[in-house]
DNA sequence: GCCGTATGTTACCGGCGGTAACCCATGGGT
DNA sequence: ACCCATGGGTTACCGCCGGTAACATACGGC
């Protein structure tokens, strides 16, 4: 029964490559972290040793799967680098990273599964984030030069943001104690103002 | 009958699950978080089902040992909590919580991985987790309220600083791109003088 | 025609988490 | 002195899963 091989195109690798990555994306939505090659192969209509072909190992294929929820996750929050306003865009980056966790929860379970008990996925998401923390940081580092702050914290800085946002998303996720705006603003909050901000008065 | 067996099998039953608890601690430090049931079991010089007798499952186990790690790498940051100084505490906490990941990385790297992948470590975890933020979040409960900040906002920032911490101690550990005081200091000032403060002047 | 290559399948391996069944020492109670 | 309940221990196994070898088949260029 070929059902779906009828279109055979010139560039089948990559094509099939994306086909397979949908199927794996599908088992994965509704299986969870958990989910077994042989689950994902079956979803893809094929058998376990063309994923194997096409990705390596289970690694290859979750590191691959990573990095498109990475893509997902963090697109409405890198959109917003571009506000000139320091607060405003801290304030919509945050917003819209919890908007995006509160949409896909299960993928971003599955990132904070797969980065870290698989090696090349955690590779993928460490890279994914350094990008992501460069950008932060070239956003702010600016402003750090013309205050006269050394620069050079703007990188551990940055990251202190990402993980700090992934941390309590999970939390968030799991006992959902406060609605997602106060959330994200008390957030911005405590990355704006800091603690001594608040006993200056 | 036998009602005083009630009260004596548990203490005879938790010196040996210290003991086993111990070989499970060797063959961590040693093999990293990937042991096997098997090899912790040839640790202790028994075999695989008294470890199962004890722990239910390898879950059961990974969560007692989560639970002896998490102590281990907060004891000496939660040690500075008293500081009255608000600041000079939360640098105290910082460099404490960093050095204890320093002198102990693969206990730290264990706990990452326990948390995410088995569900009663995790639980556990964030049980503990919830402790230490609530620790952090009264001792700075009070400074909120006498400054006429939402004290709501307390526990939320206590669940960041420790993301954000966790995460920075992960990133900081692979790449070792700055002295441990250093990051340290950067994290204070992050946390303390937040962005706003910075954009002041 | 023939052969290399790409694509797919079946059938298997080894390791690991987990468990059933059995084994044996010990020490009251009769 | 004997029995047998009980708790600590072992052997031998199961089932699942990641990973792979070997085999099978269709296609394009010489």
């Amino acid at each position: 029964m070929t059902a779906v091989d009828v279109k055979s195109a010139p560039e089948r690798g990559e094509a099939r490559r994306r086909q397979l990555l949908a199927a794996a994306d599908r088992v994965v939505r509704r299986r969870g972290p958990d989910a077994s090659m042989d689950e994902i192969a079956a979803e893809a209509g094929v058998t376990k040793p063309i994923l194997y072909r096409h990705f390596g190992d289970k690694d290859g294929l979750y590191a691959a799967l990573t990095e498109r929820y990475l893509r997902l996750l963090h697109r409405d929050s890198e959109a917003t680098l571009g506000e000139p306003n320091p607060r405003r865009r801290i304030a919509a980056a945050v917003s819209a990273f919890l908007a995006a966790v509160e949409r896909e929860p299960e993928v971003f379970r599955f990132v904070r599964r797969a980065t870290t008990e698989q090696r090349q996925a955690g590779e993928a998401a460490r890279a994914f984030v350094q990008g992501h923390a460069a950008r932060i940081a070239e956003a702010t580092r600016a402003d750090l030069e013309r205050i006269g702050v050394d620069p050079e914290a703007a990188e551990p800085w940055a990251h202190g943001i990402v993980g700090m946002m992934q941390f309590v998303a999970g939390w968030w996720l799991d006992e959902r104690s406060v609605p997602r705006e106060r959330l994200a603003d008390q957030m911005t909050t405590l990355l704006w103002e800091g603690f001594g901000h608040l006993h200056e008065h």
